[in-house]
DNA sequence: GTGTAGAAGCTACGCCGTAGCGTTCGACTG
DNA sequence: CAGTCGAACGCTACGGCGTAGCTTCTACAC
């Protein structure tokens, strides 16, 4: 069970403990039992590790779940400095790129939206901030002043974070069951004070994630077009 | 049953407690002090009563998380049931209510966006599920066919939520600081790999939400207005 | 009284994050 | 070769956590 990199030498030997394996092993962890089931005890246990180990890596767990954090962020296709031709269409292709990501790893996105929070921009771990600095300079180098870049990658993420909440939510009380009513639990709902979502069951159950989130950038896109032409 | 429910101060007799004490007195630690700081001891505490009386009101922390969230979502102004000629100006106040909450309670957004993730729809606090019923219903009236309001809730609460957490993590690192670019901490990003965000230092200090909310809120609302009509 | 139901409290178990300190071992110095 | 040193690693312990199980208290019905 005991999670090792390549083990070098002797046989018997054991790969030194390396940064990116145990934040992989962390991010593995939480993929396949939600972020309250990693302790550094059982992340120590999986690596075959003392726990204490692990604070050679992070000085706390705090800083930890942080670093997982930039893990993943780390895999999103984020605008480069070459391909500034059409930023409608990579803004398009960043935010599906997030949405992958997002489905990719369920578990961590409660971490992805909420470590933020209580950390100053400067803190926080570097791979966090890359999208920023690419997704406003690619809006400066489309013509947006500073000001509206900023505005236009809050509008963006902030968009982009709603919708993935959304999509992960999509949570199925009953998979065994048929009836879109029972398999959302919807039929615990009282039929006066909810008829609305009670009648949504069917909507409810064949939730297109792919297919909103394009319909959503239209209009976020088109409100950004618009921003830029209003000012130029 | 001898339940007196009277919030009076009976002089030497403390009242029994109550649901509604219990929750609100969560909150209120989670305002002081964040969400980890909340344990169910230090609030027994908090209630000068025993931990495991708070059993009594909820089956678990998990479970008081939730009613919290209920508690929280309880203030939000909603859309009521009678009909209101505008139904973009019902969103736009129910939108700066839910921001005003946020700022209120900033430490609970946290659990706001993230605690309805792991439970499916129908399993949820009744109180959680009001504003969508509310909303759907709203964009039903005003034309919107079922599909299109849920869809139309799901852009307009992702993009509140978006907002909440930009807004929120407004987080300043050292107050006393009059530059901005020390106040954010910006100073310690390499200026070779962070050019435009250390450029956008002010703006990033000078942030209005109200404003940028407003501004996002034109651009969700016209874009539902078009799927409305294109629809009929 | 006596019974009873609900409110309140106590103890204990197995986890947790992590401070402090000791041990092992490979590589380098002389 | 012996000696030194720093990094890698492990153990123990402390205070706090969520909560299962059980006991005690109190107010009222009879």
């Amino acid at each position: 069970m005991a999670v090792e990199g390549a083990t070098s030498t002797t046989g018997g030997r054991r790969a030194v403990l390396d940064r990116r394996t145990v934040l992989t092993a962390a991010l593995r962890m939480i993929d396949a039992d939600g972020v309250e089931s990693l302790s550094m005890r059982r992340l120590g246990r999986a690596l075959g590790r003392d726990p204490m180990r692990l604070y050679r890596f992070a000085a706390s767990k705090d800083e930890l779940l942080d670093d997982v954090v930039e893990l993943v962020l780390s895999e999103l296709e984020v605008p480069s400095a070459t391909a500034t031709a059409d930023w409608e269409a990579v803004l398009r292709r960043c935010a599906h790129s997030f949405r992958e990501l997002a489905l990719a790893h369920p578990h961590a996105v409660p971490l992805l939206v909420t470590r933020p929070l209580g950390t100053p921009l400067g803190l926080r771990p570097q791979g966090t901030l890359r999208p920023l600095e690419a997704i406003v300079d690619l809006l400066i180098e489309a013509g947006f002043d500073p000001k509206g870049a900023l505005h236009g990658y809050r509008l963006f993420m902030g968009f982009l974070q709603g919708h993935v909440l959304n999509e992960v939510q999509e949570q199925v009380a009953d998979p065994d069951e048929t009836d879109d009513l029972l398999r959302l639990g919807l039929h615990r709902l009282p039929p006066k004070e909810f008829p609305r979502i009670r009648a949504l069951a069917h909507e409810l159950a064949t939730f297109d994630g792919r297919a909103e989130l394009d319909e959503g950038l239209d209009i976020v896109l088109a409100g950004l077009v618009q921003q830029l032409h209003a000012t130029t």
